[in-house]
DNA sequence: CCATATCGTAACAATAGTGGTTACATAAAC
DNA sequence: GTTTATGTAACCACTATTGTTACGATATGG
C-alpha cells in the first residue's frame, strides 16, 4: 500500500456525478458504483462541496450534483480539494544545521520537490471532467 | 504528516557522500548530519547500494561512497531506488464494474496517473547531486 | 589469531493515517 | 410528522513509518 485513494476515488465519485449530469445522485448510489460505505463517500463528498466542486442537498429526493460544467472541473481541481499539500517528507525532517549539509540541503530540497510538484499539477489540469466523461462514453475502438 | 521522508533523507545521505567524495564515510557521520539514527541510515543505503548507487565497505576504516560521478546520480535515480512504484491509491480501487462508470474509470484514472507521474519523474531528472553538490557550496547571494 | 570497527538485518514498540462501520443529529420533502 | 437523506463523530482493524536494541558477519590491523 502507497498512500490513500482519497484521489482516485474521488475522481470517480465526480465522473459518475457528471455520467449522471441533471440528476440528483445519493451517497448510497454512488458507494454501489465505488463498492464502498456510503460515509466513505460523503466525507469525500464534504471536502468536495467545501472546495465548491458539488452541491449537495438533504432530504426526500436529496443528493448531489456538479456545481459547474464538467468542462470547468479538472482533475487538479480535485486533487487540491481532497489532497492535503505534500510535503514529501519535509516535516519529518529536522537535520543538523550544524553540518554544513544539514543547514542547506532543506532548502534545496524544497525547491526540487517544488517543481516537480508543478510539473505534476500541470498535467493533472490538463484533464478535464469532461474530458473523463467523452473518455467514459467513447464506444470501444474495431466495435461495429 | 503526509507519506514518508524517505526520499528526502535519501538525497540528503547521497548529497553528504558528494559533499565528502573520496571519503569513506559511516552510516554514524551521516546519522549525525541528518539527526537520525544509524540503523535508519544503513537501511536506506542499503536500497541505494542495491540500486547501484553507492559502495558500501565493511569493518575498521570502512563505510559508504557513491558508485559513479555525481554528474551521473539524478534526483529521478534516487527516488527510484527508494521509493516503491506509486500506485496512487488503485491498488485498494476495485469498483463495481456492473457500472459503466465503474467498469471503465480504472483504465482512464491509470492513464491520468501516468501522465503526471511521467511529468514529475522528467523534473526529477533534470537535477543530479552535481547540481545539488554545488549549490551546497555556493556563496550566499549578496557575500563579499 | 584476535580485538575492533563497521555493516546488514531482524525484531519490537510507538505513532499515525486510512477505510469501514455504527450511530445519531439535522434538515428537507411530501 | 413520517420519511429520506446528508453531516459528522466515534471506534476498530489494518498498515506504514520511524526509532531503537540486539546481534551476526565481515574486514582491518596489529
Amino acid at each position: 500500500m502507497t498512500g490513500n485513494s482519497r484521489f482516485a476515488v474521488s475522481v470517480h465519485v465526480l465522473a459518475y456525478l457528471a455520467y449522471k449530469a441533471g440528476e440528483q445522485v445519493t451517497s448510497a448510489e454512488i458507494a454501489s458504483s465505488v463498492s464502498t460505505n456510503p460515509v466513505v463517500i460523503r466525507r469525500l463528498l464534504s471536502a468536495l462541496v467545501k472546495a465548491r466542486l458539488v452541491l449537495g442537498h438533504k432530504g426526500v429526493g436529496g443528493g448531489f450534483g456538479l456545481a459547474s460544467a464538467p468542462a470547468n472541473i479538472t482533475l487538479l481541481d480535485i486533487y487540491r480539494a481532497v489532497e492535503p499539500q505534500p510535503d514529501h517528507g519535509l516535516d519529518r525532517f529536522a537535520p543538523n544545521h550544524k553540518c554544513p549539509v544539514g543547514a542547506r540541503i532543506e532548502t534545496i530540497l524544497r525547491t526540487a520537490f517544488f517543481k516537480a510538484q508543478t510539473s505534476m499539477e500541470a498535467e493533472l489540469a490538463r484533464v478535464s471532467l469532461e474530458d473523463v466523461n467523452q473518455q467514459l462514453k467513447a464506444v470501444c475502438p474495431g466495435k461495429h
